[in-house]
DNA sequence: ATCAAATAGTTAACATGATAACTATTTAGC
DNA sequence: GCTAAATAGTTATCATGTTAACTATTTGAT
């Protein structure tokens, strides 16, 4: 019979594990794990979005991914436009230097994924997962 | 099908909202989640062990366990007497305060863990635990 | 017996996240 | 049309973890 507590101890140590893959991964690239994150859901899900969207399809506080973004322009990956509509907002696109290196970040990623998923199937992955979520509406709902 | 990256929502959703409920919980008590983390190591697996033994079993690094015992001591829930056997070794013991509390720092994560637990049988929460071990075992091969 | 390597813990610097409080702008109710 | 509330983003500060480099002590190999 399993203890909650084990929960913790393999989320925490999964989540350290890959964080570690990552950034070793990107080092060569000059980029963070952060920074890799934001830059992998622009690639993926689409190249051009505002900052409110990243803050709630990653589930990242603004700060965090102001943050990531503002070292992501320094570093030439993304640009951040102002909205000519609303001026408040920021559209965040991914720039020519960032499409080059996409490849290698997916990879990086990529990398990530074959490896948490060894020896398992898709079936028991996906179960994993509809569990995982379950778990985390229980929390949410209480989030009031 | 689910995607990996999913994994990783639900995961920092997961121990983002457990911390917190911890924080709120243990607020009254003027005890950090770091803090109330280790004191239910000692409070449930022993009531006596050296710091190395706690970054081991918690999984949590060297600096981390050292600083949130500096606080426990300064705020009067742990002492931390050199071992006279070893003298670069500490046991952490929990002082008659911490015993004082305990029940309600059990409480605490038992509120957490009941919750995480709603509409979901031993029997899955069993598997579930197992597949994440899987998960963790396959990043810990790699961590060299 | 000595000296190199290992071990326990601390300190310093950094990574990555959060919340709170702020600015600037837009929206909406009267 | 105007002011209050909401929204997008930033800044400041804190929480919690990490690694690297350090001190002090112990262990082990010659």
């Amino acid at each position: 019979m399993s203890e909650i507590r084990d929960i913790w101890l393999h989320a925490n140590h999964m989540i350290r594990s890959a964080r570690q893959i990552i950034n070793d991964n990107l080092q060569p690239l000059n980029l963070s794990s952060a920074e890799g994150n934001i830059l992998l859901h622009l690639l993926t899900q689409g190249q051009e979005m505002g900052q409110e969207q990243l803050v709630n399809q990653l589930d990242i506080s603004k700060p965090a991914v102001s943050r990531a973004l503002v070292s992501l322009e320094k570093k030439g990956y993304v640009t951040r436009q102002r909205d000519p509509n609303d001026k408040r907002a920021r559209w965040v696109r991914l720039t020519g230097k960032a499409l080059k290196i996409g490849p290698q970040v997916e990879q990086a990623y990529n990398h990530v994924y074959t490896l948490a998923m060894q020896g398992i199937s898709q079936d028991e992955f996906d179960y994993f997962v509809k569990l995982f979520s379950r778990i985390s509406e229980n929390f949410a709902r209480v989030q009031e």
